[in-house]
DNA sequence: GGGCACAGTTCGAACGTCCGTTCGGTGGGA
DNA sequence: TCCCACCGAACGGACGTTCGAACTGTGCCC
């Protein structure tokens, strides 16, 4: 077992622990036995809780954002940026589901040092939100309201992603396509119909990429 | 002080810090602070940090509960029934930041008993905006769609009630025709012009109930 | 009216527990 | 021999909770 292949365990241990229990509930020593290591050897490895979650929150963004990028460079249209969004963080609610949960809970307790360096990786995240966004807006609404605009998106996104709707890599596909429908064209119009041409095929160039794995190798 | 002032007052004392803390780094010497009193007196009144959390939360889904059912009372038509919904939520996320912040974060970590109790006025709500989307929905959609949707309606008012966007209730008006509008025809439509008719008059009608106040006055 | 028992409040001080962290040591491969 | 990975055991502190006493006002008997 090599040392990255230890660090490695040892984040998906953490990463477990603080998204079944949260942050201040989960113990380092609950940390160190998913990780099978003895709480003194966890030490040996990690400064202490707060890095522990730091190295969480640092790998998971790491990895959603290189998702992110991954298929946005492979969508051509807005609306096709706009699906690979909406795919892609739906998808790695699937596939990461515990490095979201502390993602979108945990990150707000991490203490100032580290804090400031999640944050801009967050803002980052938001940022190309607002960019895809900016690109299909054909009103061309002002800052502030494409900025409350990818907050709504972002919401609606977390909020299917934190229940129990995405149940498989096909369902985060399919949802995609209605959640795509809604946010671009409302409760009111219909446009997940199988034969709706627009969406179906913009989700079917978006969706060429896989979903990104190295859950585990990622920033060590 | 009335015995119900009393109580009204720890119950703010203990929203203000379990919001601004979170529940598990919040003590109960800080609510005690907070309240005016001290730790043993803190305990006279409550059993424990459990039931603290509970008061909080039955009182903010109460006062929740009844300001959407009043809004709702007053709004004939199934547009105006959702713009009511959405002007409630941002309402309520401007007038009890604290209580929907503990809400949305903490209603989790209630232990057994209680957490039913508190489950179930949760499912009320919830249950209401999918009768407001049942009823507005032109397409007959299936229950696990509008569930669904429900979620993502939802997961968008909680995303921008919980950031600086409502700074006013001025501001939770004008917002609540933004979102409104947004989840009704879409991003790519624009409804939130001054000129727009259906929405604006929508909004009227809902809005003219007011926030719907006794923050302290609730279930004791 | 004065003294007094009593109940309702409030408090200081402590108890037991569990947490994050540290330290001195042990075993084995180079 | 040295070093690196790892561990058992402990430390100091903070937490939720409890306990016994002090204070305060009220009604009651004399």
């Amino acid at each position: 077992m090599t040392i990255g292949e230890r660090y490695s365990g040892i984040i998906d241990a953490a990463c477990e622990v603080f998204a079944r229990r949260g942050y201040h509930v989960a113990t380092i020593r609950e940390i160190a036995r998913a990780a099978r290591l003895s709480l003194a050897g966890l030490y040996h490895y990690v400064g202490g809780k707060d890095e522990l979650l730091f190295l969480v929150l640092d790998r998971g963004l790491t990895t959603l954002l290189r998702n992110l990028d991954e298929t946005l460079a492979a969508a051509r249209t807005p609306e096709a940026r706009l699906l690979a969004l909406i795919q892609t963080h739906l998808e790695f609610g699937f596939t990461h589901t515990a490095a979201l949960r502390v993602i979108n809970r945990d990150w707000d307790l991490l203490p100032r040092p580290r804090h400031a360096e999640i944050a801009a990786k967050r803002r980052l995240y938001i940022e190309r939100g607002l960019q895809v966004l900016a690109a299909l807006d054909p009103h061309h609404r002002s800052g502030d309201e494409l900025y409350s605009a990818t907050n709504l998106l972002l919401g609606m996104l977390n909020g299917i992603a934190a229940g129990p709707f995405v149940r498989s890599l096909e369902d985060a596909r399919a949802l995609a396509a209605q959640v795509g429908g809604l946010f671009l064209y409302g409760f009111l119009e219909r446009t997940t119909d199988p034969g709706d041409v627009a969406v179906v095929t913009a989700v079917r160039a978006a969706g060429r990429r896989g979903a990104g794995a190295l859950p585990s190798e990622a920033s060590l």
